[in-house]
DNA sequence: GTATTATCGTTTCATAGCTAACAGTTTTGA
DNA sequence: TCAAAACTGTTAGCTATGAAACGATAATAC
């Protein structure tokens, strides 16, 4: 759970950070914006622990890692995809794409197929042994969804998503 | 940028989902939380694209990764910080640490000393180069922070930071 | 119709990240 | 006192991640 600033209990940065970053960036305080710095912090710390909640409660008994549970679940969805297109949605490097279906297909979740056509594309397709993966895993990694975000009021939820959704639009994430 | 799901414009889960999942999970529609979901995508996704934008457009320059940043970040502010600490203040394991310190010290960014009292305990301390990156990066990177987080009114980043802080404190992130 | 250009996926090489094993150091306990 | 336990950081061995180079294939241009 990487994080870069250190917060006490009512979310302000110490004074001290303030203090150094005034000093060695040549920043005045007057000149930082704590409600960005705050927003971006939380966001990331959010983000992280739930990865690792879920690596840790759910995927590990599997041995899956969050990325490879993301190419595994689209493959459930949709049976058969393009590496190209697997890239495309999970916003990874086509390296990577190799690397983990490498290693679903060694742990026979998956395996490859060449397009008969333009045989520049390969297909990933999910196994049998994969869709039971997924069936063991898809129920608790959602129990684990609900946990997190019960932190929040129904209310809450739908607030802070379209918050979030506005940011991924408007940045282009 | 990692994802889980696919939603519509709306933020909807797509039919084709709903209906996959229902089928093969065997879990009903109405078993499924949509606002935890949408809640626990967003908030990964919008992390995800903020890490990618500030290695892309800020880190990149002096060659750092975000949890690089982040430990030169601390010794910036501290000087001078044991191992386990910084493992702690990053949760990261305490082998990433060891590695990325190695990295940080190739380029000459920080060093080690050995406390002489307990000689277990080794100390990370930043160089005066390791100083000029940051006072280099430091504003690009709030620039960075202030860009994302403009796509919301202030009283927006105020009220997501605070149910962010909750999720934070009450999923012991 | 062939040469150039574009596309696709893998490989290579580097860093990041984890768990487990290890080595050295300090603390504890009887 | 000194052997056992606890602590700290590194190493080993694995997957994940990306950029760049590469090889194979297809599309385009002339």
């Amino acid at each position: 759970m990487v994080r870069v600033y250190t917060f006490n209990d009512e979310g302000e940065l110490l004074q001290e950070e303030k203090d150094t970053i005034n000093q060695l960036a040549k920043m005045p305080m007057d000149m930082l914006n704590y409600n960005a710095i705050s927003v971006v912090t939380n966001i990331y710390r959010v983000a992280q622990g739930l990865k690792n909640k879920m690596e840790r409660e759910v995927l590990s008994k599997q041995g899956l890692s969050w990325t490879s549970f993301s190419i595994l679940y689209d493959l459930w969805i949709w049976n058969s995809v393009e590496t190209k297109k697997l890239a495309e949605l999970t916003a990874v490097s086509k390296a990577t794409i190799s690397n983990i279906t490498k290693t679903l297909e060694k742990k026979e979740l998956v395996y490859r197929k060449t397009d008969t056509r333009d045989r520049r594309i390969t297909y990933v397709i999910i196994t049998n042994k994969g869709k039971e993966v997924m069936e063991d895993l898809y129920p608790k990694f959602h129990q684990g969804e609900i946990e997190i975000a019960s932190m929040l009021t129904e209310k809450e939820q739908k607030n802070i998503s379209k918050l979030l959704r506005r940011m991924i639009r408007q940045n282009d994430f």
